[in-house]
RNA sequence: GGCGAGUUGGCGGAGAGGUUACGCAGCGGAUUGCAAAUCCGUGUAGACCGGUUCGAUUCCGGUACUCGCCUCCA
C-alpha cells in the first residue's frame, strides 16, 4: 500500500499517516462554510484541496474505508445579520446557501463527503457536550453565558504555537468583563427574542462557532480521528479552541491526529475577502464562462501551503492545457492511475508535482493512464465539454459538415486548390475549423 | 509586539548539494499546396550578505521586502 506522507501542522513535521483509530480506516473532518451568501473563490480552496485529499485516501484505502466529514454552519451571527437585513426566514437562507454551495463546488469537480452535518441538527449534543465540560470544571457560566476556561487546559496554545500571556499582550479586542481571562471563548450565548435560540440549562441561547465543530467531529468521528483540515486563517482561535474543547470534553481520545491547513488565495496579490470585499464568487467566474474544471486545474498548480494569487492569465494557461489533453485523451477510457502521479499526492498533496506527470504521461503518449491520473485528481470528465471540442463536431450539422469535408478532400485529390479553400474558408465561416492531419 | 508562510528565468511553478525540471510564451527547424495542428531543437534563473563544502539556487545564520494570523473570515 502506498504510504501517504502530509504535514502535521500541529507538530511542523511531514508524518506518514498511520489510522491507528480503526486500522485501515481513515476519518477525516474539514471545517465548512458558514451558509449566509453564494462561496467565494477562497472558499473553493480548502474545498478542493482536501477534495483530492479524499479521492486520494479511496485510492489507497478503498472508497469504503474512508469517512470524510465536512459541516455547514448554519447558526452564526452573519446568517442573523443577513436575515435581519433581507427580511427573509434564516432557515430559507441557509438551504439556499447550502444548495448554492454544493453547485459550485460540484462545478469544481469537488465530490460530496459522507457527510454533511448541519450545526442546528446537533444542538442537544453540543448542550450535552458544553454540561460536561462544566461539569469536568473547564467551563462556567458569566452574565447568562458559558465560557471556556483556558487556564484549566495547560495545552491551551500548543497548534498555533503562542503562549496564552503573549496573545493577552497581543490582544487588540476589549475583553468582555464577565470573563476569568481574557483568552477565555464563548461556548454558549444567550438569544434575545427575535434571533434563533434553544433551551438549555443556561437559559435560551444559542452554542459558539468552535463548540459546533468540536461536537459534530466527535458525534460522526468519534473522540479521536486521523485527519483535521481547514484554511489557516482557523489555526487560531478556531482550530485551537476545538482542541481544548475536545480534549477536554472527551479525554479517552486525542481528538484529530493531523492537522492540515491550507494558505489563503490571493487576488491582486491580497488576500480575497470578505472585510475587505475584493472577493468574487465561484459562480462569477462560471458565469463569465470559465469552466469549473479550469479553476480546479488553477488550484491544483500551486501546492496547498503556499500562497496562491488567482489571475485570469493562470485560467487561460489552464485551459489550454486541458483542452490538449481533451483532444488526446478523446474518448477513450481510463486506466489506473500513473503510480508517478499517485506517489506525488501521496508526498504531501504534491498535486502541481502530480501536474507534471500528467504532462510526462501525455508527452509519452500514455492516453489511459492519463485519463485514469487526471481522473483521480478529479480532472477529464467523460466525453469532451464544449469549450475543449474541436469546434464544429458537435451537433446536427455534422451530417453537412462531413459532406462538405468529403467534397473538400475528393477537391484536393483532384488539387482544385481554389474550390478547396473555398469550402474551408465556407466552414470557417460558420465556425468550423479545419485541420489535416 | 508575538506566531507563521513566501522571495527562482518573459510568465506560472517544482525537485534535487554537483548532471535538461516541467508547462506557457519566444526563437530556429521539420512537415504542409496554403493555413492550422503536430514534431524536433534552443536562450534567458533562483532577493541580499555571510558561513559550511572540492562545489549551494539547494544546508546553516543574518538582512531586506511581500503576504497571512493574533478580531468574524477558508
Amino acid at each position: 500500500m502506498v504510504e501517504i506522507r502530509l504535514r502535521n501542522s500541529r507538530t511542523r513535521r511531514i508524518e506518514p499517516l498511520k489510522p491507528t483509530v480503526i486500522p485501515d480506516r481513515v476519518g477525516m473532518y474539514v471545517c465548512g462554510p458558514t451558509v449566509y451568501e453564494r462561496a467565494h473563490l477562497g472558499n473553493a480552496r480548502p474545498a478542493v484541496v482536501f477534495d483530492v485529499l479524499y479521492r486520494l485516501l479511496r485510492h489507497v484505502y478503498g472508497p469504503q474505508a474512508v469517512t470524510y466529514v465536512r459541516n455547514f454552519t448554519d447558526v452564526d451571527d452573519k446568517i442573523n445579520a443577513r436575515a435581519a437585513q433581507t427580511g427573509r426566514p434564516i432557515g430559507e437562507i441557509t438551504d439556499e446557501t447550502i444548495g448554492w454551495y454544493l453547485d459550485d463546488m460540484g462545478a469544481l469537480g469537488v465530490l460530496e463527503p459522507d457527510h454533511m452535518p448541519r450545526a442546528t441538527a446537533f444542538i442537544g449534543q453540543m448542550i450535552a457536550m458544553i454540561a460536561d465540560l462544566i461539569a469536568r470544571g473547564h467551563a462556567y457560566v458569566a452574565d447568562g453565558h458559558v465560557l471556556f476556561a483556558v487556564a484549566s487546559f495547560p495545552a491551551y496554545g500548543q497548534l498555533s504555537g503562542r503562549s496564552v500571556d503573549d496573545m493577552i499582550a497581543g490582544a487588540r479586542v476589549e475583553v468582555a468583563p464577565y470573563k476569568h481571562n481574557p483568552m477565555d471563548f464563548v461556548l454558549w450565548k444567550p438569544s434575545t427574542d427575535d434571533l434563533p435560540g434553544w433551551d438549555s440549562p443556561w437559559g435560551r441561547g444559542r452554542p459558539g462557532w468552535h463548540i459546533e465543530c468540536s461536537d459534530m467531529a466527535h458525534e460522526l468521528l468519534g473522540a479521536s480521528f486521523d485527519i483535521h483540515g481547514g484554511g489557516n486563517d482557523l489555526l487560531f482561535p478556531h482550530h485551537e479552541n476545538e482542541i481544548a474543547q475536545s480534549c477536554c470534553a472527551h479525554p479517552e481520545g486525542q481528538f484529530a491526529r493531523i492537522w492540515m491547513h491550507n494558505e489563503m488565495l490571493q487576488v491582486e496579490g491580497k488576500k480575497m475577502s470578505k472585510s475587505l470585499g475584493n472577493f468574487f464568487t465561484v459562480r462569477d467566474l462560471l458565469d463569465q464562462g470559465v469552466p469549473g474544471e479550469v479553476i480546479r486545474f488553477v488550484f491544483l498548480s500551486t501546492h496547498y501551503s503556499k500562497p496562491m494569487d488567482w489571475t485570469a492569465r493562470k485560467a487561460e494557461e489552464a485551459e489550454r492545457t486541458l483542452t490538449k489533453w481533451y483532444r488526446q485523451v478523446g474518448v477513450s477510457t481510463a486506466g489506473e492511475p500513473d503510480g508517478s502521479v499517485v506517489d506525488a499526492l501521496a508526498d504531501d498533496l504534491n498535486t502541481h508535482e502530480a501536474l507534471t506527470r500528467c504532462h510526462a504521461l501525455s508527452n509519452a503518449g500514455d492516453v489511459s493512464g492519463l485519463r485514469g491520473s487526471l481522473r483521480l485528481l478529479g480532472l477529464l470528465s467523460d466525453g469532451i465539454p464544449e469549450w475543449a471540442r474541436p469546434p464544429g463536431f458537435s451537433d446536427a450539422e455534422t451530417g453537412l459538415i462531413r459532406d462538405l469535408l468529403q467534397r473538400r478532400d475528393k477537391a484536393r485529390e483532384e488539387k482544385a486548390w481554389q474550390k478547396a479553400d473555398l469550402i474551408r474558408d465556407g466552414l470557417s465561416d460558420a465556425g468550423v475549423i479545419v485541420r489535416d492531419t
